[in-house]
DNA sequence: TTAAAATAGTTATCAATGGTAACTAATATA
DNA sequence: TATATTAGTTACCATTGATAACTATTTTAA
Protein backbone atom coordinates (compact mmCIF):
# COMPACT_ATOMS: atom_id res chain seq x y z
CA UNK A 1 0.00 0.00 0.00
CA UNK A 2 2.19 2.70 1.23
CA UNK A 3 5.31 1.21 -1.21
CA UNK A 4 2.72 1.66 -4.38
CA UNK A 5 3.64 6.00 -4.14
CA UNK A 6 7.43 5.61 -3.76
CA UNK A 7 7.37 2.77 -6.39
CA UNK A 8 5.32 5.21 -8.99
CA UNK A 9 7.14 8.22 -8.40
CA UNK A 10 10.40 6.17 -9.30
CA UNK A 11 8.96 4.55 -12.66
CA UNK A 12 7.37 7.86 -13.38
CA UNK A 13 10.70 9.58 -12.95
CA UNK A 14 11.87 6.88 -15.95
CA UNK A 15 8.98 7.73 -17.70
CA UNK A 16 8.84 11.15 -18.02
CA UNK A 17 12.53 11.31 -20.01
CA UNK A 18 10.00 9.85 -22.86
CA UNK A 19 7.26 12.23 -22.49
CA UNK A 20 5.29 9.06 -21.17
CA UNK A 21 2.77 8.23 -18.07
CA UNK A 22 2.93 5.24 -16.10
CA UNK A 23 -0.73 4.60 -17.42
CA UNK A 24 0.78 4.84 -20.85
CA UNK A 25 3.66 2.59 -20.03
CA UNK A 26 1.38 -0.30 -18.66
CA UNK A 27 -0.79 -0.12 -21.99
CA UNK A 28 2.46 -0.22 -23.82
CA UNK A 29 3.73 -3.11 -21.69
CA UNK A 30 0.30 -4.97 -22.54
CA UNK A 31 0.38 -4.68 -25.93
CA UNK A 32 3.96 -5.64 -26.49
CA UNK A 33 3.27 -8.91 -24.40
CA UNK A 34 0.05 -9.97 -24.88
CA UNK A 35 -0.91 -8.52 -28.79
CA UNK A 36 -3.50 -6.46 -29.91
CA UNK A 37 -6.68 -6.60 -27.64
CA UNK A 38 -9.88 -4.44 -27.25
CA UNK A 39 -10.15 -0.85 -24.87
CA UNK A 40 -12.17 -3.18 -22.25
CA UNK A 41 -9.66 -5.74 -22.27
CA UNK A 42 -7.29 -3.25 -21.22
CA UNK A 43 -9.70 -1.92 -18.61
CA UNK A 44 -9.87 -5.35 -17.15
CA UNK A 45 -5.80 -5.06 -16.44
CA UNK A 46 -5.52 -2.09 -15.08
CA UNK A 47 -8.64 -2.45 -13.05
CA UNK A 48 -10.04 1.18 -14.66
CA UNK A 49 -13.32 2.25 -15.94
CA UNK A 50 -13.78 2.48 -19.93
CA UNK A 51 -13.59 5.74 -20.23
CA UNK A 52 -10.22 6.17 -18.36
CA UNK A 53 -8.95 3.98 -21.11
CA UNK A 54 -10.40 5.57 -23.90
CA UNK A 55 -8.50 8.84 -22.54
CA UNK A 56 -5.11 6.92 -22.36
CA UNK A 57 -4.95 5.08 -25.84
CA UNK A 58 -5.87 7.95 -27.20
CA UNK A 59 -3.05 9.67 -26.36
CA UNK A 60 -0.78 6.95 -27.25
CA UNK A 61 -2.62 6.66 -30.96
CA UNK A 62 -1.31 10.36 -30.80
CA UNK A 63 2.23 9.40 -30.17
CA UNK A 64 1.98 6.90 -33.07
CA UNK A 65 3.09 4.20 -30.29
CA UNK A 66 -0.66 2.09 -31.28
CA UNK A 67 -3.16 1.83 -33.92
CA UNK A 68 -6.34 0.52 -34.32
CA UNK A 69 -7.15 -2.45 -36.22
CA UNK A 70 -9.87 -4.39 -37.56
CA UNK A 71 -12.61 -6.34 -35.37
CA UNK A 72 -15.09 -8.22 -36.45
CA UNK A 73 -17.25 -7.17 -33.71
CA UNK A 74 -17.53 -3.56 -34.95
CA UNK A 75 -18.36 -2.41 -31.32
CA UNK A 76 -14.97 -2.53 -30.67
CA UNK A 77 -11.77 -0.58 -31.38
CA UNK A 78 -9.12 -3.21 -31.33
CA UNK A 79 -5.37 -1.69 -30.80
CA UNK A 80 -2.02 -2.72 -31.41
CA UNK A 81 1.35 -1.17 -30.85
CA UNK A 82 3.11 0.30 -33.76
CA UNK A 83 6.58 -0.21 -34.80
CA UNK A 84 7.48 3.17 -33.06
CA UNK A 85 5.69 1.58 -29.93
CA UNK A 86 7.65 -1.51 -29.53
CA UNK A 87 10.58 0.98 -30.33
CA UNK A 88 10.12 3.20 -27.43
CA UNK A 89 8.61 0.11 -25.37
CA UNK A 90 12.32 -1.70 -25.99
CA UNK A 91 14.25 1.61 -25.02
CA UNK A 92 12.36 2.26 -22.18
CA UNK A 93 12.36 -1.15 -20.95
CA UNK A 94 16.37 -1.02 -20.01
CA UNK A 95 16.51 1.67 -17.39
CA UNK A 96 13.06 -0.08 -15.66
CA UNK A 97 14.57 -3.48 -15.85
CA UNK A 98 17.77 -1.80 -13.95
CA UNK A 99 15.27 -0.14 -11.22
CA UNK A 100 13.25 -3.59 -11.28
CA UNK A 101 16.90 -5.44 -10.50
CA UNK A 102 17.70 -3.20 -8.14
CA UNK A 103 15.00 -2.63 -6.16
CA UNK A 104 14.80 -7.09 -6.19
CA UNK A 105 18.02 -7.12 -5.15
CA UNK A 106 18.25 -10.05 -2.04
CA UNK A 107 14.89 -11.53 -3.06
CA UNK A 108 15.20 -14.77 -4.32
CA UNK A 109 13.32 -16.17 -7.45
CA UNK A 110 11.53 -18.38 -5.19
CA UNK A 111 10.43 -15.34 -3.35
CA UNK A 112 9.28 -13.58 -6.25
CA UNK A 113 7.25 -16.31 -7.58
CA UNK A 114 5.83 -17.17 -4.40
CA UNK A 115 4.80 -13.26 -3.84
CA UNK A 116 3.18 -12.95 -7.77
CA UNK A 117 1.29 -16.05 -6.14
CA UNK A 118 -0.02 -14.66 -3.10
CA UNK A 119 -0.72 -11.52 -5.22
CA UNK A 120 -2.78 -13.41 -7.81
CA UNK A 121 -4.74 -15.34 -5.34
CA UNK A 122 -5.88 -11.54 -3.11
CA UNK A 123 -6.54 -10.14 -6.90
CA UNK A 124 -8.84 -13.43 -7.15
CA UNK A 125 -10.63 -12.70 -3.77
CA UNK A 126 -10.76 -8.86 -4.71
CA UNK B 1 0.92 -2.96 -9.30
CA UNK B 2 -2.69 -3.41 -11.31
CA UNK B 3 -3.68 -4.68 -7.83
CA UNK B 4 -3.56 -1.34 -6.31
CA UNK B 5 -6.40 0.17 -8.26
CA UNK B 6 -8.79 -2.40 -7.50
CA UNK B 7 -7.98 -2.39 -3.97
CA UNK B 8 -8.00 1.29 -3.69
CA UNK B 9 -11.83 1.46 -5.04
CA UNK B 10 -12.95 -0.99 -2.42
CA UNK B 11 -11.42 0.11 0.47
CA UNK B 12 -12.63 3.74 -0.85
CA UNK B 13 -15.95 2.53 -1.57
CA UNK B 14 -16.04 1.77 2.47
CA UNK B 15 -14.70 4.71 3.44
CA UNK B 16 -16.95 7.13 1.18
CA UNK B 17 -19.52 6.00 3.83
CA UNK B 18 -18.03 7.75 6.33
CA UNK B 19 -17.07 10.57 3.62
CA UNK B 20 -13.35 9.80 4.47
CA UNK B 21 -10.70 8.63 1.09
CA UNK B 22 -8.00 6.77 1.53
CA UNK B 23 -5.00 9.51 2.01
CA UNK B 24 -7.35 10.52 5.30
CA UNK B 25 -7.37 6.57 6.59
CA UNK B 26 -3.96 6.40 6.31
CA UNK B 27 -3.05 9.18 7.99
CA UNK B 28 -5.91 8.16 11.37
CA UNK B 29 -4.79 4.42 10.53
CA UNK B 30 -1.02 5.89 11.41
CA UNK B 31 -1.81 8.23 14.60
CA UNK B 32 -4.23 5.54 16.00
CA UNK B 33 -1.80 2.86 15.90
CA UNK B 34 1.60 5.25 16.33
CA UNK B 35 0.61 7.55 18.24
CA UNK B 36 1.20 11.63 17.83
CA UNK B 37 3.40 12.78 14.92
CA UNK B 38 4.82 15.47 12.70
CA UNK B 39 3.53 15.93 9.27
CA UNK B 40 7.37 15.25 7.99
CA UNK B 41 6.68 11.58 9.57
CA UNK B 42 3.62 11.40 8.29
CA UNK B 43 4.60 12.23 4.75
CA UNK B 44 7.79 9.53 5.07
CA UNK B 45 5.04 7.37 5.84
CA UNK B 46 2.62 7.94 3.08
CA UNK B 47 5.33 8.06 0.80
CA UNK B 48 4.41 11.58 -0.39
CA UNK B 49 5.24 15.44 -0.39
CA UNK B 50 4.87 17.42 2.71
CA UNK B 51 2.17 19.88 1.02
CA UNK B 52 0.00 16.79 0.26
CA UNK B 53 0.18 15.93 3.71
CA UNK B 54 -0.73 19.38 4.97
CA UNK B 55 -3.99 19.33 2.97
CA UNK B 56 -5.11 16.22 3.95
CA UNK B 57 -3.85 16.87 7.57
CA UNK B 58 -6.07 20.57 7.53
CA UNK B 59 -9.17 17.93 5.96
CA UNK B 60 -9.10 15.83 8.99
CA UNK B 61 -8.76 19.26 11.47
CA UNK B 62 -11.67 20.33 10.27
CA UNK B 63 -13.45 16.97 10.44
CA UNK B 64 -12.36 17.52 14.26
CA UNK B 65 -10.83 14.10 13.75
CA UNK B 66 -7.39 15.18 14.63
CA UNK B 67 -6.17 18.00 16.51
CA UNK B 68 -2.30 19.82 17.09
CA UNK B 69 -0.74 19.29 20.23
CA UNK B 70 2.48 21.30 21.62
CA UNK B 71 5.86 20.81 20.63
CA UNK B 72 9.34 21.55 21.66
CA UNK B 73 10.47 22.73 18.30
CA UNK B 74 8.59 25.21 17.40
CA UNK B 75 8.73 24.68 13.63
CA UNK B 76 7.06 21.61 13.74
CA UNK B 77 2.83 21.18 13.85
CA UNK B 78 2.61 17.46 16.04
CA UNK B 79 -0.63 16.13 15.37
CA UNK B 80 -2.51 13.70 17.59
CA UNK B 81 -5.87 12.05 17.02
CA UNK B 82 -9.10 12.83 19.05
CA UNK B 83 -11.51 10.95 20.55
CA UNK B 84 -14.05 11.79 18.10
CA UNK B 85 -11.21 10.34 15.05
CA UNK B 86 -11.02 7.40 17.55
CA UNK B 87 -14.38 6.72 17.57
CA UNK B 88 -14.50 6.59 13.91
CA UNK B 89 -11.70 4.71 13.01
CA UNK B 90 -13.07 2.04 15.12
CA UNK B 91 -15.97 2.37 13.40
CA UNK B 92 -14.86 2.11 9.57
CA UNK B 93 -11.82 -0.58 11.20
CA UNK B 94 -15.17 -3.32 11.41
CA UNK B 95 -15.88 -3.22 7.41
CA UNK B 96 -12.21 -2.98 6.55
CA UNK B 97 -10.96 -5.67 8.81
CA UNK B 98 -13.79 -7.61 6.70
CA UNK B 99 -12.52 -6.67 3.53
CA UNK B 100 -8.93 -7.58 4.40
CA UNK B 101 -9.85 -10.87 5.36
CA UNK B 102 -11.89 -11.39 2.83
CA UNK B 103 -9.22 -10.63 0.20
CA UNK B 104 -6.14 -12.42 2.15
CA UNK B 105 -8.37 -15.87 2.25
CA UNK B 106 -6.62 -18.99 1.55
CA UNK B 107 -3.36 -16.55 2.37
CA UNK B 108 -1.76 -18.50 5.73
CA UNK B 109 -0.20 -16.15 8.25
CA UNK B 110 3.12 -17.09 7.52
CA UNK B 111 2.31 -16.36 3.81
CA UNK B 112 1.35 -13.43 4.80
CA UNK B 113 4.83 -12.70 6.92
CA UNK B 114 6.53 -13.64 4.38
CA UNK B 115 4.95 -11.07 1.81
CA UNK B 116 5.77 -8.38 4.51
CA UNK B 117 9.27 -9.04 5.18
CA UNK B 118 9.80 -8.85 0.64
CA UNK B 119 8.12 -5.90 0.87
CA UNK B 120 10.21 -4.15 3.62
CA UNK B 121 13.19 -5.21 1.72
CA UNK B 122 11.98 -3.82 -1.95
CA UNK B 123 10.97 -0.51 0.42
CA UNK B 124 14.22 -0.56 1.68
CA UNK B 125 15.98 -0.49 -2.02
CA UNK B 126 13.48 2.03 -3.19
C1' DT C 1 -38.57 -12.73 -36.02
C1' DT C 2 -38.48 -8.86 -33.17
C1' DA C 3 -37.86 -6.26 -29.10
C1' DA C 4 -35.27 -5.83 -25.04
C1' DA C 5 -31.00 -6.27 -22.75
C1' DA C 6 -26.22 -6.17 -22.74
C1' DT C 7 -21.89 -4.61 -24.44
C1' DA C 8 -18.05 -1.52 -26.54
C1' DG C 9 -16.73 2.84 -26.78
C1' DT C 10 -17.26 8.02 -26.40
C1' DT C 11 -17.96 12.64 -24.37
C1' DA C 12 -18.26 15.79 -20.67
C1' DT C 13 -17.62 16.86 -16.13
C1' DC C 14 -16.00 16.55 -11.56
C1' DA C 15 -13.05 14.87 -7.57
C1' DA C 16 -8.91 13.61 -5.48
C1' DT C 17 -4.27 13.17 -5.06
C1' DG C 18 0.09 14.15 -6.20
C1' DG C 19 3.97 17.21 -7.53
C1' DT C 20 6.80 21.60 -7.84
C1' DA C 21 8.21 26.28 -6.73
C1' DA C 22 8.58 29.71 -3.63
C1' DC C 23 8.27 31.24 0.73
C1' DT C 24 8.50 32.04 6.18
C1' DA C 25 10.01 30.71 10.57
C1' DA C 26 12.70 27.84 13.49
C1' DT C 27 16.62 24.92 14.38
C1' DA C 28 21.14 22.97 13.46
C1' DT C 29 25.68 23.46 11.86
C1' DA C 30 30.00 25.52 10.58
C1' DT D 1 27.42 34.75 14.27
C1' DA D 2 26.20 33.56 9.67
C1' DT D 3 24.82 29.95 6.85
C1' DA D 4 22.52 25.76 5.91
C1' DT D 5 18.87 22.81 6.87
C1' DT D 6 14.33 21.66 8.27
C1' DA D 7 9.08 21.99 9.14
C1' DG D 8 5.26 23.68 7.28
C1' DT D 9 2.40 26.63 4.09
C1' DT D 10 0.46 28.54 -0.15
C1' DA D 11 -0.54 28.55 -4.93
C1' DC D 12 -0.77 26.38 -9.00
C1' DC D 13 -0.65 22.68 -12.30
C1' DA D 14 -0.93 17.75 -14.07
C1' DT D 15 -2.73 13.30 -14.18
C1' DT D 16 -5.69 9.81 -13.33
C1' DG D 17 -9.74 8.09 -11.88
C1' DA D 18 -14.86 8.03 -11.56
C1' DT D 19 -19.75 8.82 -12.99
C1' DA D 20 -23.57 9.92 -16.04
C1' DA D 21 -25.42 9.90 -20.30
C1' DC D 22 -25.23 8.65 -24.72
C1' DT D 23 -24.70 6.02 -29.59
C1' DA D 24 -24.00 1.92 -32.11
C1' DT D 25 -23.63 -2.95 -32.21
C1' DT D 26 -24.37 -7.55 -30.63
C1' DT D 27 -26.70 -10.88 -27.83
C1' DT D 28 -30.55 -12.70 -25.58
C1' DA D 29 -35.25 -13.53 -24.57
C1' DA D 30 -39.89 -13.58 -25.85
Amino acid sequence: MMLYRPFENRLNSLLTKHQLQRAQWTILYYLYHFGPTTLVEIAAYQGVEKPTVTRTINQLEEYGYVEKIPSMDKREKKMKITNEGERIYKKIRIPIDQFEMEILEGITPEEQEECIRIFDSIKSNL
